[in-house]
This record gives C-alpha cells, sequence and structure tokens, in this order.
RNA sequence: GGCGAUGUAGCUCAGUUGGUUAGAGCAUACGGCUCAUAUCCGUAGUGUCCGGGGUUCAAUUCCCUGCAUCGCCA
C-alpha cells in the first residue's frame, strides 16, 4: 500500500503557531502509523510565499520579499524537527520547479479555453490596495482606513469553474469520503446547492508583483489558487518524476476549517480540468481555543509550538493535542488541560505501569523475559484485550479518529494495572503454591507493554522506543505482524526501567511550582494576605490606553454605550456609562482599558474588554492619560 | 434573513434504531495494596439527559416550538 499524506503549506505573513503545529503533528502520525502498517509513505509540507500580505509584511520589516519569506519559511521548517515531526518534502511555493510548474499548468487550462479574460466592478479601498465585501464594511467605510471604497473596474482573468459543479457534486456524493469528517462534507453540498461563480484568478502587476507571471499576459500575476493548490503536485515533481504516478492516485490532504472552500470546491475542479484524478480524501480539523477565547495576535494568547515543546516536551504534546481533540471539532488549549493529561494518563497510568513491571522482573524473575507457563483465564484475557485493542486502534488511526484510537489503547493500559493487582506477584514470591504463575503473570505483562509501546509510536516516538529499549525489542516489520501475541524471547535481559514521564505541578500564578509542598504554602499565604495581590496577579491584567472613534447608544439600554475603540486594533467596547457621557462628546477621547478581558455579550453586543471609570457617588468620569500617548500604549 | 449542527454528572465528552437502576475519564470523599514516578486497585455518589407542547402503553431518545451556542450561506 501506497500513502501520501499533507499539510496546507503555510502562509508566511507570520510565525508558526499551535494550529500549524497540529495540522502537521497530524500528517506527521498519520505517515508514522501508516509505515508501521508497511505502507510506502510520503508526507509532505512546506510554506506559501507569494501575495501582497507577504509584500506588506516584509515591508514592516525593513526586509526585500525574498529575505523575509526565506526567513520565514526558515522558521517554520525549524519548528519541525523539535516535534518529532519529519517530513520527506519540505516545499516552498518560490521553488523554481514550482514556478514552472505553475506556469505549464496555467498555460495547458488556457489553452483548453477554461481560463477567460474579463471584467468586473468592484469596491476598492486604496489604503489596503484590495477589494473589500460588503460585509466587511462599517456604515460604508473601509473598517481601517475608515473612507468609502471607490467603486472601480478591473480587468482580470477568471477560471471556468462552473463548469465542474455538477461533476464535482457527483463526487461528492459517489465518494463519501471524498471530506471528512462529515459535517464538513454537507456544509460543502450545501454550498454547491447554489450556482458556483467562475473564480478569478489575477492580480493586475500594477497592484502586485511579488507571484508567478502569467504564462499567457505578463501584466498579470496568478493569485494564491494556482499557485499555493498546486504545491500539493510539483512536491511530487509533477508531471515526469515517477514520485507523481506512485503517489497522486492515494494522495490525502490535512487542513484547518477555515481552507476548506479551496481545497474542497476549487482545488478539486482545477484538477478535473488540468484531467487529472482529484485527491483521495481531504481531512479536516477544527481550532484550538485558548481556554474560552480564540487564539489570536490581539489577545495576545498566540501560543508558538517551541515554546510548548520547551514547557512539555514533543511526547506530551502531541498526546494530548490528539488525545484532547475530537478530530473535526473545536477544542480548548491550557498548559493545565496539559498537565493532568500528562500527570494522569502518561506518567501515573502508562510510566508508572511501565516502571512497577520491569522493576519488578528485575525483583522476581532475575531481570529476564520468563518463559510463560500454561496460560489461566486471566492470562488469556489480557492477551484478549491487547489483540482487540489493536485492531480497534488500527481502524480509528485509520479514520482520523486518534482521540478514540488512544482511548482504546488506554483501556488496556487500565487493564493491565489491574492485571497486576489481580496477581499480586508480590504475594506470589512469598507463596510456593502460586510462585509457578510468576512466569506467567510476566511474560504477558510485558508482552502487553510491547504491543502498548508499537500502538503508541506514531504518536509518542520517543516514549515508545525507550519503551523498545527497555523491552529489549526491535521494531522492525509491520504492525500486523508485530502485534501477535508471543513476540518476546525468554531469556532476553529487560533494563531496569528509565522513567518515560515526569509528574508536573500545575502552573500557578504563571510560573511552575517546583514541589507540592510550596505550593500548598503558596496558597496559605495568600488566605493571610486576602485582599493583596502579588506583582504576578497585577501582571495578568492588561491595560491599554484606547482611542474612542465611535459610540452609540445601546437599543433599550438606558445606561449601556456601544463604543467603538483603537488599542491599536479596533474593538467593540459597552460601556455602562451613558447616564454620565453623550454619545457625540466621545469620539477622539483617550481612555483606559483593561485588553484581556474575556469578550462578554452585553444586550446582544459582544464587548471586547472593559473602559475603566472612576466612581464617585452616583458619579462615573472616565479614566484618561494626563498627556497625547498612541493608542494601543500599555498601561502599567 | 436562509440552511444546518449542538445543548447529557462540578469539568470534558460517550450513549440510547423509544422500554426496567443514563455511562466513561478528570475532579471530590472513603477504603485496600505496597511492586511502582505518593503511583495502582476498589467503593460512593450527585444528573428536571436545555425550556415548553405533541405522538405513544412508554420519550432523554421521534415530531413541533422556544431559548442558548456555533458553523455555512446571503
Amino acid at each position: 500500500m501506497t500513502t501520501y499524506i499533507t499539510t496546507p503549506i503555510f502562509y508566511v505573513n507570520a510565525p508558526p503557531h499551535l494550529g500549524h503545529a497540529y495540522s502537521t503533528i497530524v500528517a506527521d502520525t498519520y505517515a508514522r502509523f501508516k509505515r508501521l502498517c508497511g505502507d510506502d509513505v510520503r508526507f509532505q509540507t512546506g510554506t506559501d510565499e507569494h501575495g501582497d500580505k507577504i509584500v506588506q509584511a516584509a515591508e514592516r520589516a525593513g526586509e526585500s520579499p525574498q529575505a523575509y519569506v526565506d526567513r520565514i519559511s526558515a522558521l517554520f521548517r525549524e519548528s519541525w524537527p523539535p516535534l518529532e515531526i519529519a517530513p520527506d518534502n519540505f516545499i516552498r511555493t518560490t521553488d523554481p520547479d514550482h514556478l514552472n510548474n505553475v506556469q505549464a499548468i496555467l498555460q495547458k487550462v488556457y489553452d483548453q479555453g477554461d481560463i477567460y479574460f474579463s471584467e468586473y466592478e468592484g469596491l476598492y479601498c486604496q489604503g489596503c490596495e484590495r477589494f473589500l465585501t460588503e460585509k466587511e464594511l462599517i456604515e460604508g467605510n473601509c473598517p481601517d482606513h475608515l473612507k468609502p471604497p471607490a467603486k472601480i473596474r478591473e480587468q482580470n482573468y477568471f477560471f471556468k469553474m462552473s463548469k465542474y459543479q455538477d461533476w464535482l457534486i457527483d463526487h461528492i456524493n459517489s465518494h463519501p469520503e471524498f471530506i471528512t469528517p462529515e459535517r464538513y462534507k454537507n456544509e460543502m453540498l450545501s454550498f454547491l446547492s447554489e450556482p458556483l461563480e467562475d473564480l478569478c484568478i489575477s492580480r493586475p502587476t500594477s497592484r502586485l508583483t511579488w507571484g508567478i507571471p502569467l504564462p499567457f499576459d505578463n501584466n498579470f500575476v496568478t493569485y494564491v489558487w494556482f499557485d499555493a493548490l498546486i504545491n500539493y503536485l510539483s512536491g511530487l515533481g509533477y508531471p515526469d518524476d515517477e514520485k507523481f504516478a506512485r503517489y497522486w492516485p492515494v494522495a490525502e490532504h490535512v487542513i484547518a476549517k477555515d481552507i476548506l472552500k479551496p481545497h474542497a470546491i476549487f482545488w478539486p475542479t482545477m484538477l478535473k480540468a488540468m484531467g487529472l484524478a482529484p485527491y483521495k480524501k481531504l481531512h479536516v480539523h477544527g481550532y484550538w481555543n485558548m481556554g474560552d477565547a480564540k487564539m489570536s495576535k490581539s489577545l495576545g494568547n498566540v501560543v508558538r509550538p517551541h515554546e510548548m515543546v520547551e514547557e512539555f516536551g514533543a511526547d506530551v504534546v502531541r498526546y494530548f493535542l490528539l488525545r484532547d481533540m475530537s478530530f473535526g471539532l473545536d477544542s480548548s488549549f491550557s498548559a493545565d488541560a496539559v498537565v493532568v493529561r500528562q500527570n494522569s494518563d502518561l506518567a501515573n497510568d502508562l510510566g508508572n505501569l511501565f516502571s512497577r513491571s520491569l522493576t519488578m522482573v528485575g525483583k522476581f524473575v532475575d531481570g529476564k523475559v520468563p518463559a510463560p507457563g500454561e496460560p489461566r483465564e486471566i492470562d488469556t484475557a489480557l492477551a484478549q484485550a491487547c489483540t482487540a485493542m489493536i485492531a480497534t486502534y488500527q481502524k480509528e488511526m485509520s479514520d482520523f479518529r486518534f482521540h478514540l484510537a488512544l482511548q482504546a489503547v488506554w483501556e488496556v493500559v487500565s487493564k493491565a494495572n489491574k492485571y497486576i493487582v489481580e496477581n499480586a506477584p508480590w504475594d506470589m514470591v512469598k507463596n510456593d503454591e502460586q510462585k509457578h504463575h510468576l512466569d506467567t503473570v510476566f511474560y504477558y505483562l510485558l508482552e502487553c507493554l510491547r504491543i502498548i509501546a508499537l500502538a503508541v509510536e506514531p504518536i509518542m516516538p520517543a516514549a515508545a522506543a525507550k519503551m523498545r529499549i527497555g523491552l529489549g525489542v526491535a521494531n522492525k516489520g509491520a504492525l500486523t505482524s508485530l502485534a501477535q501475541w508471543g513476540g518476546l524471547t525468554p531469556g532476553t535481559d529487560i533494563a531496569k526501567p528509565e522513567p518515560l514521564f515526569p509528574r508536573m505541578e500545575k502552573k500557578k500564578d504563571g510560573h511552575k511550582d517546583s514541589a507540592p509542598k510550596e505550593a500548598k504554602a503558596d496558597k496559605d499565604d495568600k488566605k493571610k494576605l486576602e485582599g493583596v495581590i502579588t506583582f504576578e496577579d497585577f501582571g495578568k491584567v492588561e491595560l491599554r490606553v484606547a482611542e474612542i472613534i465611535a459610540a452609540e447608544k445601546v437599543k433599550k439600554s438606558d445606561r449601556l454605550l456601544k463604543l467603538t475603540v483603537r488599542a491599536p486594533e479596533e474593538r467593540t467596547i459597552v460601556a455602562g456609562i451613558a447616564e454620565f457621557y453623550q454619545p457625540e462628546d466621545l469620539p477622539g477621547r483617550r481612555v483606559i482599558i483593561v485588553a484581556n478581558l474575556k469578550p462578554a455579550k452585553l444586550m446582544g453586543i459582544t464587548s471586547q474588554g472593559m473602559v475603566l471609570a472612576a466612581k464617585d457617588g452616583d458619579r462615573l468620569v472616565l479614566s484618561s492619560v494626563s498627556a497625547e500617548v498612541a493608542p494601543g500604549s500599555r498601561v502599567a
């Protein structure tokens, strides 16, 4: 069997974050799993490097676009090895091979008449240098530049996507696993129930030069779709390389839900137009929220892959992300949640099982794999549980239900712990009638651990390697044969166990407590000093200067005003000051806001923070700063 | 505004093709063991299964409606 698994190529307008890491860990785990199953696997990731946002980001950084993309692309490439992610290919859309490919494909599709030149009209903002949609406008103005956009006509090239709409609907219906999980398939079918528009695929060089020129008109460059998506082909050496013939028919893409439409609609129709088979499967996952909030730059809660590795280690991060998210749904990330998983599932359940088992083998049966005797019912039950687990595991891993696969493994971990208690080897040694069961008990226990190590390998490669070393086994061959009961050779030396996972204390006040005792003392101190906060406590509150740019009364409320502020990003804040301030007096005022307050809905309006005001009797007086400072300045 | 999804124990979620005591993990309390990373095993729980109405001998499960949250579309 052959497997080709890809992540999206990530846009290099910002450094990698948790979401990128998750997509890539999923793909890496799947690649490792398929290799374990004996497949010939190719795993590709990379970076998307063209477009006006890149040019802008480069300007902000004071670099040329090329220097900028080289630098950020490297950040992505270097993020993966510490997470034990090992792609076979890292593609960049600035690679010369890719450039040539994109042009050849555009020419082919153009020659066959699926790309045409046309004019369209839209709302163009000079400041943004782009077209805005009606939705984006606030009272007819560009949200960033507060000016009405101009209605302008522009000529561009379009891909005849609509031509392939019926074909695509048929294909999705006749291939139920084409888009998974099902909710996303339904979403796309619902989208396709309306007529599909053709796709604008170019930008005039007057507006954008950082892109691949259209081969049939060098006044234009191609815009994202016919550039970025084609990476999946270029990375295989399309069209002539033997890798293309080998891997393309089995292509599977992993994406996050924000890029569903390009991958589920644009890409298959593009492939159809090129005369290529569509990819085999599209695996769509949800978002990682940070606690209750969305991950966003303005909230300052973006998690970087290297920070996670430094804090928890690659194995723990991989396990947590795969175990805690139901693939397809959103999930919530917090350091505390990771610590809970690390301690209960990893350190207590698996780590301790491994440790106690090997220690007992050292103490009770001379530190060697014993030869099993005649198994009793309790022994065969354990062996059967392992075999059944591997079957479930294989099914769930193949279908991207990693959390269920891991659940199945941990059921066996739990059974093995019970098996130890039920047999109580420490009693067996002392009892001459029972003593002969010891060999069987330990053989079964070690076998069980060997199979667990096998299953855990794609998720936690380092821990699995430690387990194999402890058990004295090599990992060669395919899962189906390796998972057969009885793989351990009696007489093999069992090493003294190395702890697989450390235990961690939950974070308090943003730093780790080194010992539980200290944590308790900390708590006591707090009780004594009620009403007093530490510097760290204060540091959690992010105060900023914000400029009010608009204010209006909230309907049906006497006290609330809806404020639009700049801090420096624009946000909506609902403030209970309507009895003391008239909306028309507020624009231009600078106030102090709490910038990292959990968003809350008031009278149906989401308030992103709060405005500070002094309370004097029944009166409220807005806070301010004593001199002009830029909106967004921190107050501390 | 249209379409769709979700709402189950303190938390995260599973489940019921309608049928006697609604489940798991984490957290909590108590008990047991001592091989082990103060770990493991056992016991104990608590739930108007979102509100309201309907169909039915019987609904948390089906239908309608309301509320809340989320997604897609306009």
